[in-house]
Parts: C-alpha cells; sequence; structure tokens
RNA sequence: GGACGAUUGGCUCAGCGGUAGAGCACCACAUUGACAUUGUGGGGGUCACUGGUUCGAUCCCAGUAUCGUCCA
C-alpha cells in the first residue's frame, strides 16, 4: 500500500498498455463459470475476421464494456465473450483478391489448397481487431476467445442442422434465388441491398393486330425467355384476351395469356410479361399457372440458350441490343429513360443481383420466426429502445424462407452427402457417410454460424459448465443495423436449440456513428474516421467517454474531433483535480466523519454525490449512455472541481481541513468508481495512486447512502453560489481583474455569514476594516466592496437596468397567471404556490434594484 | 407503395404539459501554482408550419411541409 506520487501531466499512452497488460496478467477478465455469484453475460458481436476496428466498433464495444466493468463491480460473474466471425463471402474474396494478383484464381488452387490458403491468411494477418480491441480497453475474456470456423463451432452448426433438417425445418428446393453474377453464390434477402437506379422502362407490343398487347419492362433482355403475359383477372382492357396467346417477339414463340391477382392493374399498360425462371414474383405466377421455365442466362449473367444473335452478350449489353432490335422491327410503344427504380445490389461487392433459378438448401422459418417474435411479444426479451421492436416484428412476421447455401470456398460445408443412387443423408457430428456417397460441395451462409453464437461460443452441443452458468446471456449490444441480419436469427435458433430458452434477456440497439454533420460515413465521401488515431491522439478514455456520451438509444450519433479533444479535457480536470486532492491531503483512510460534524460544503457535496450515484446507476442500467455520461460529467467538472474544491481551499489553506480531506477523499473514490466503466484507464491510475489499492476493476460498486441526502445543505450552498456568481458579475461589470485583491465583506444571515471567508477566498475579497463605496445585493444578502476609487456608474446602470427589465418581464408574466380566473381554479396547489412565490420573489426583486439605481444617482 | 423516426441557439443533440438546456463554436477579461487540455463573466432560440385539446402546449392530438432510415 505504498502511495505513487501523479506524474505532473496526464499522457494516456503513458498508463494504457501497461495497465491493459497488467488488467489480462491478473486474470481480471476471466469469469469462473463454478463461481457463486450471479452471472451476467455478454457475447460480443463477433467483427469479421478480416476486419479492422472502425468506429462502429469502438462505439458497440465501449458499451458492452460499460456494462460488463459495472456488472463485475455490483459483483456479478461477468462474462464477456469474445470472438470473431469467419464472413464467408467477405472472407473469400479477400484471398481471391490476393490470388487475382498473382494473375490465379481459386480454381487454380483447388478448393482444399484454397482453404488452406484462406486459413493460413487468417493466422497471419487476421484478427488485426483483436490487437485493436486491447488499445480500447475491452475487458473481455480472452481465455474464451472463439471463432465461428473453429472446431467446437463447427460441431455446433453440424448438430444444429441435422437437427432443423430432422424436424423438417431444412431442404432442398429449385427457387429463384438472389444470385451473384460476380461471387457466384447465392444471397439470402439480406444479402442484397437496394438502390434506387436509374433504368428504364420500355413498352413492347406483343403480338400483332387484333391478338395483340402491349407490356412494360425494365428488363427488355429477359423477355426472350417468356412464358406468358399476365394480366389481373378483373381488368376489363383485357377481358376478351385472357386465354388466348400472343406472339412473343425475337424468338417467335406464341405464349398465352394468364390472370393473376399479383399483376398491379395500374402498374404500366396493366400487362405484365412473364419470365418465370428470372423474376421472383413471375415464378410464383408461373407455378400456380404451369408456364414453362426458360432459361436464358448462365451464371455470369451472360445471355445463354436462346438461339439468337443475343448469346453470348453479358445482360446490360442484351438489354441495349434487345431494345435496338426492337425499335427495328417497330415494337416499342413507348419509352421512359431514366428510369429510377429500385434494383438489388450484392452487399458484399455491389454487382447488380441476377434473380436466378437455382437449386438451393433454405431454413423453413414460419415456425421458427413466429418463436423468435413471440418471444418479444410475451416480454420474455426485451427490445431497448421499444420503439425498435415494430421493427423487428416487421420482420420476423413477415420473412420469407432463408435461403442457406452458398457455392462458396470458405465456410461451412454443408453436412449433406448424396449416395449412388440419388440417396440424402444428412451426416451429424461424429458420424460419417457410406463409401461411395459425395458430400454437397456448397458451404452454409455465413449468418447460419453467427445464429449460434450465443451457446456456441459457451461449448454448445456440449452441456459445457460455462453453458450451464453464462446461457441465456444477459445483454446484447449491437447496432440496430443488424436487428434483421443476426439478432432475429440468434432468436430463432436459440429458442430452438436451447428448449425454448431464448439466447439474452435485452436486446440494446444503438445507432450509427456519423460525421460531424450527421452524414453517413463512407470512403466514398472521404469522411471515415479511425478510431485508432484518435486513441493515440487522445486516449482510449477520452474516445470511449466521446461515444458514450453520444449514445441515445437507438439513435445515430455525430462524432467530431473536437468532441474527443472536450472529452480528453475532461480526463485531464480529472488528474488534475486528483493531483490537487493529494497535494492537500485528501485521504480515503480512516472512517468518514459523522456526517452531523460536517460543514455544510461537506454536507453538500456528499448529498450530491448520492443523488448522482442513484441518477447515474440507474442511467446506466437502463442503457441511457448519453444521459448517465452527462450527469457525471457535470458532477466532477461543475460540482467537485468548480465549487467544491473551489469552496474548500479557504479551508485547507488554513490548514483547518481534517474533516474535508476525509470527505474529498470519499467522494474522489466514489467518483472513480463511478466513471471506471466508460474511462477504465485513467480511473484506474488515479484511483490505485490514491488509495493505494490493487485494482478499481474489483471494487464495489458505490452504493446510494440516503443519509447523506441533505436538502438545507444544498439550498444553503446554492445561496453561495448565487452570492459567489453575482459578485463575481459586478467585479467583471466594473473591470476588476480577476486577480485583484479588493476590501470586502458580506451582510447576511448567520448560516451564510459562517462561509464569508471561504467565500472571501473564492472571490479574492480581503475581510478588513474599510468604508464602502459599492455593495451587491443578493436577496437579503449584501456584499459591501470597496473598489477604492471611481465605481463605473454607467456600467453599473447597464447591469441594473437590464437586471430590472428581467424582473419586470418575470413579474409580468406570473401575474398574468394570477389574475387568470381558469389557472387559479385549475391548476395544481403546489404549481400556484410556486407562481406566488416568484411573484412574492420578482417583487421584492424590483424594489430593490429600484433603490439601487436611485442611490446611483 | 408500406412503416418508423426526425424538424429546439452557428453546429451536433438532450429535454418536456407550468418562466427553454448541454457540449462545441462565439465575445470580453484573466497567466506566481490543481488545471490555458484552464478560470470567470457574457451574447445567442417566437422549440418547422397550420389547426385542435387544455387554465396553460416546445411537449398531447390532427393535418401540411421538409429530411432521414428500414421494408416492398
Amino acid at each position: 500500500m505504498t502511495k505513487r506520487e501523479l506524474a505532473p501531466s496526464f499522457i494516456p499512452a503513458d498508463i494504457e498498455p501497461r495497465l491493459y497488460q497488467h488488467w489480462v496478467d491478473s486474470g481480471y477478465f476471466t469469469a469462473d463459470s463454478s463461481s457463486p455469484k450471479e452471472p451476467f453475460t455478454i457475447v460480443i458481436p463477433p467483427p469479421n475476421v478480416t476486419g479492422n476496428l472502425h468506429i462502429g466498433h469502438a462505439l458497440d464495444q465501449t458499451l458492452q464494456d460499460c456494462l460488463t466493468r459495472m456488472k463485475r463491480m455490483q459483483g456479478y460473474e461477468a462474462l464477456w465473450l469474445p470472438g470473431m466471425d469467419h464472413a464467408g463471402i467477405a472472407t473469400q474474396n479477400v484471398v481471391e483478391k490476393q490470388l487475382a494478383a498473382q494473375g490465379l484464381t481459386r480454381h487454380d488452387l483447388g478448393r482444399e489448397e484454397f482453404v488452406k490458403k484462406v486459413w493460413e491468411w487468417k493466422a497471419e494477418s487476421g484478427g488485426q481487431i483483436l490487437g485493436q480491441m486491447k488499445r480500447l480497453g475491452d475487458s473481455v475474456d480472452w481465455s474464451r476467445e472463439a471463432f465461428t470456423m473453429n472446431e467446437t463451432l463447427s460441431q455446433a452448426v453440424l448438430t444444429i442442422f441435422k437437427k432443423l433438417y430432422d424436424q423438417e425445418l431444412i431442404y432442398r428446393a429449385e427457387r429463384i434465388i438472389n444470385w451473384c453474377p460476380r461471387c457466384l453464390t447465392a444471397l439470402s434477402d439480406i444479402e442484397v441491398e437496394h438502390q434506387d437506379d436509374e433504368g428504364e422502362f420500355v413498352s413492347v407490343r406483343y403480338g400483332d393486330g387484333e391478338q395483340s398487347i402491349v407490356v412494360a419492362t425494365t428488363r427488355a433482355e429477359t423477355m426472350m425467355g417468356d412464358g406468358a403475359v399476365a394480366v389481373h383477372p378483373d381488368d376489363p382492357r383485357y377481358q376478351h384476351m385472357i386465354g388466348t396467346e400472343v406472339l412473343l417477339p425475337l424468338v417467335n414463340r406464341m405464349i398465352p395469356i394468364i390472370a393473376d391477382e399479383l399483376v398491379d392493374p395500374d402498374f404500366g399498360t396493366g400487362a405484365v410479361k412473364v419470365t418465370a425462371a428470372h423474376d421472383p414474383n413471375d415464378f410464383e405466377m408461373a407455378v400456380r399457372h404451369n408456364v414453362p421455365f426458360v432459361v436464358i442466362m448462365n451464371e455470369h449473367g451472360v445471355m445463354d440458350g436462346t438461339g439468337t444473335e443475343f448469346d453470348g452478350m453479358d445482360r446490360f449489353e442484351a438489354r441495349v441490343a434487345v431494345v435496338a432490335k426492337l425499335k427495328e422491327l417497330g415494337r416499342v410503344v413507348a419509352e421512359k429513360r431514366p428510369y429510377i427504380h429500385a434494383v438489388g445490389h450484392c452487399s458484399r461487392c455491389d454487382t447488380t443481383v441476377e434473380p436466378r433459378l437455382s437449386k438451393q438448401w433454405f431454413v423453413k422459418v414460419a415456425p421458427l420466426a413466429k418463436a423468435a417474435g413471440d418471444a418479444v411479444r410475451d416480454g420474455r426479451v426485451k427490445i431497448e429502445p421499444e420503439e425498435l421492436a415494430p421493427r423487428y416484428f416487421e420482420w420476423v412476421d413477415g420473412m420469407h424462407d432463408w435461403c442457406i447455401s452458398r457455392q462458396l470456398w470458405w465456410g461451412h460445408r454443408i453436412p449433406v452427402w448424396y449416395g449412388p443412387n440419388g440417396e440424402v443423408i444428412v451426416v451429424g457430428p461424429g458420424e460419417s457417410a457410406p463409401a461411395g456417397y459425395e458430400q454437397d460441395p456448397d458451404v452454409l451462409d455465413t449468418w447460419f454460424s453467427s445464429a449460434l453464437w450465443p451457446f456456441s461460443t459457451l461449448g454448445w452441443p456440449n452441456q459445457t459448465e460455462d453453458l450451464k452458468k453464462f446461457y441465456p446471456t444477459s445483454v446484447l449490444v449491437t447496432g440496430y443495423d443488424i436487428l434483421f441480419f443476426w439478432v432475429a436469427r440468434m432468436m430463432m435458433f436459440g429458442l430452438f436449440a436451447m428448449d425454448g430458452v431464448p439466447p439474452f434477456g435485452t436486446i440494446v440497439l444503438h445507432g450509427l456513428v456519423r460525421d460531424q454533420f450527421g452524414k453517413k460515413m463512407s470512403k466514398s465521401k472521404g469522411n471515415v474516421v479511425d478510431p485508432l488515431e484518435f486513441i493515440d491522439k487522445y486516449g482510449a478514455d477520452a474516445l470511449r467517454f466521446t461515444l458514450a456520451r453520444g449514445s441515445n438509444p437507438g439513435k445515430d450519433q455525430a462524432l467530431a474531433e473536437d468532441w474527443i479533444a472536450g472529452s480528453r479535457n475532461f480526463a485531464t480536470k480529472l488528474w488534475n483535480a486528483t493531483r490537487f486532492a493529494m497535494m492537500n491531503g485528501a485521504t480515503v483512510e480512516g472512517d468518514l466523519p459523522a456526517v452531523d460534524s460536517l460543514n455544510a460544503i461537506d454536507k453538500w457535496i456528499l448529498s450530491r454525490l448520492s443523488e448522482t450515484t442513484a441518477q447515474y446507476t440507474e442511467l446506466l442500467s437502463t442503457y441511457e449512455f448519453a444521459r448517465a455520461s452527462e450527469v457525471i460529467y457535470h458532477f466532477a467538472w461543475d460540482d467537485l472541481c468548480d465549487w467544491y474544491l473551489e469552496l474548500s481551499k479557504e479551508a485547507f489553506a488554513s490548514g483547518n481541513a481534517q474533516s474535508t480531506q476525509r470527505v474529498l477523499g470519499f467522494v474522489l473514490d466514489q467518483l472513480f468508481r463511478l466513471l471506471h466503466p466508460v474511462m477504465p484507464f485513467i480511473t484506474e491510475e488515479l484511483w490505485t495512486t490514491f488509495t493505494g489499492g490493487e485494482t478499481l476493476m474489483n471494487a464495489s460498486w458505490p452504493i446510494v447512502d440516503v443519509s447523506h441526502l441533505d436538502k438545507s445543505a444544498e439550498e444553503l450552498i446554492t445561496q453561495l453560489q448565487r452570492v459567489i456568481t453575482e459578485v463575481r458579475r459586478f467585479r467583471n461589470d466594473q473591470g476588476v481583474k480577476p486577480s485583484q485583491k479588493i476590501p470586502g465583506r458580506f451582510i447576511a444571515p448567520a448560516d451564510v455569514a459562517q462561509y464569508s471567508s471561504a467565500m472571501a477566498f473564492l472571490l479574492k475579497l480581503e475581510l478588513v476594516d474599510f468604508t464602502a463605496s459599492a455593495s451587491v445585493e443578493i436577496g437579503a444578502i449584501k456584499c459591501e466592496l470597496d473598489l477604492s476609487g471611481a465605481v463605473d456608474v454607467e456600467a453599473e446602470r447597464t447591469r441594473l437596468e437590464k437586471d430590472l427589465a428581467t424582473a419586470k418581464k418575470d413579474l409580468a408574466t406570473a401575474e398574468v397567471k394570477l389574475n387568470n380566473q381558469g389557472f387559479m381554479a385549475k391548476a395544481p396547489e403546489n404549481v400556484v404556490a410556486e407562481i406566488r412565490e416568484r411573484q412574492a420573489a420578482t417583487t421584492a426583486d424590483i424594489e430593490r434594484i429600484t433603490a439601487q439605481l436611485a442611490a446611483l444617482k
């Protein structure tokens, strides 16, 4: 318990690496599954193995660390479990890009070699983000670090696949799926991003003469795959044509005109082409009406099999050529160009998605999604903030079956084997396929394994101690942007795999970090910021505090470097205040003196501390990070530094401050504890230095002491603050320099007068005998001063007139209310009393100020 | 097209049925001690618009406008 000296100034880089290493080495982050303490569990939203720490991670992780550290201090067995996601497409793309630089494709290497290459890459440069998490100060349990492609997590994947398959919740079917012609794989609905693109809307006449119909399309190139034309069954324009056939131009095939409810008669001409193999809506209609599937494009999005001149053209090239040809044939009735409409793009490479008829594996989501919705509906799982719950319901209640097969090599290979005679078997963990069987070449969607994260990371399907202790997890903290991608899927699989126990108790959704003007960060805009640069420049605590302070539930936040600098200033403030306290003998040793024995200043700060502790703890516990940060910031800076330390300086200077030394020590000790979850580094350094304790990480969370609440002390200090502020203002108006000492005295009731010397000390007044030349009145309290020279009458008059105007205005608004019969009759008593008090106070002010103005001559 | 949210000082955002708040920015003064990564004082908003409810509306309700996000 040897106390150390505090360095003269706060340099984050001097303390952060040392403290983090110490925490890890001491095992403070490691959770104990055999502990009798109540568990608190958070699993990290696993960053991509290809990823770098971006500002969104910094926010997400700051909030998680805040909660984890607070709960740990509150006596929970806190586990924050870290790990990474293998990120199928993203990772495969990165490694393929590296190969491309050498002029190679993955096919040159072959599947086995390629996958080996990805693992190698993962080992050497993947997981950079883990190092970056350490810079941020994340108190994650490194001994439990997980990776979706690890052995145990892969076992979990096999287990659940088989379980779902056995319950007929996984099936294989030929459907229209989203296809990326560049990645050459199927995509799920949510891996498709819709953008408003400029296209064209061409109306084409099918058939001739009487037997003709005009269809409008944005995708003319697919017309060669048309199997029908569809109209709404009630559309009067086309009644006579339903059931007949028209000629399909270019390929000169007769196709039927069918009637289907799906057609919107108000859209375009009310007649649409039905291209069963190349459009999901058309597919549905085609199934209903037995329309043939005509495939006219290969997997690269190149026209193929039409038997026309267009074969071999890229789809976009073909679109132009087809329209040109139709024009030539006189079949184009109208053209709208540009025509803005929503087009799907691959979320990984931005290529325009091509709907493609193909055989894929699907999860039948209806029963799973129902359960996922119900868990929130019946309150077993809470979504914070509540406003975002409708979005969740909208999605889980209207979810399509989930396409889970991907034509990739990097990922969990689908555990389905096909026999020589068309047998299909699913090979679970520990099982093997019979000889002569071949495994499905595809892998599973990355989100399939991510959906298992809350329990696969705890050892499931094995009934591990971790699983028993830490499942279900307490809170899931993540951005609202992956509510659908990830959260809903964890809910579905968690409920399914864990016998109806949802994977978490509360889903805490935060927003996105935007630039200082509230614009979305993007590489193309060049407004992306690097959290590591900020950590280097201002320290991790400053970045964390800024992010927490900006984090209102479910809302995006703007971030500017200036705000981070402001947080760094706050850290510096804490540092300097602690140095000052230590210089003046603040201590945590010995009992806190009985509150009755303390002066009002000490009573006041203890009261404020209790209030702050209560508010702050409540706010953090309800995920109100911004408001919590605001509360603690103002307590530390305003109450503690600007007022308490200032008001106590006289006591310290007089050498008679034993109680205050102890109170200050107590307040600092508690403040460090409260701030530790958000600013772990500086608080650890200050606390261990100041108290000589081993670590703040395991110190107990402050408890509100109601016996410290003291309204009368608060009222008294409020009075002192008013007096001080008014006298300062007077000095300022009179041009008296802040450092200049002038004679002064207070004429005040005893309870205020008692603190004359404290006030005089910070107002730079000398309590000596003198003849007053000026005075400041604050209600019943008067401060007389000797300006030893001419008072600036004009400045004084200006000020008094301004005060008078304000008082008169306030009186007027109060009297309007009091003269309003409706108000007097219906307003609650306490409000009326308040207005009456205001009337009395402003009346007194007006009298006083008027008298002062008259005295000025 | 559907849904949700937003509109408050120069900027970014809190708040809320009873005299408008913060941070940053701005103006003035101050540098022999905790802190210029500072202190003190100050200026600045008819709370998008139009109606309604109410004794009282920035806050509740309806409509309008603009912006944003998600879904189709």
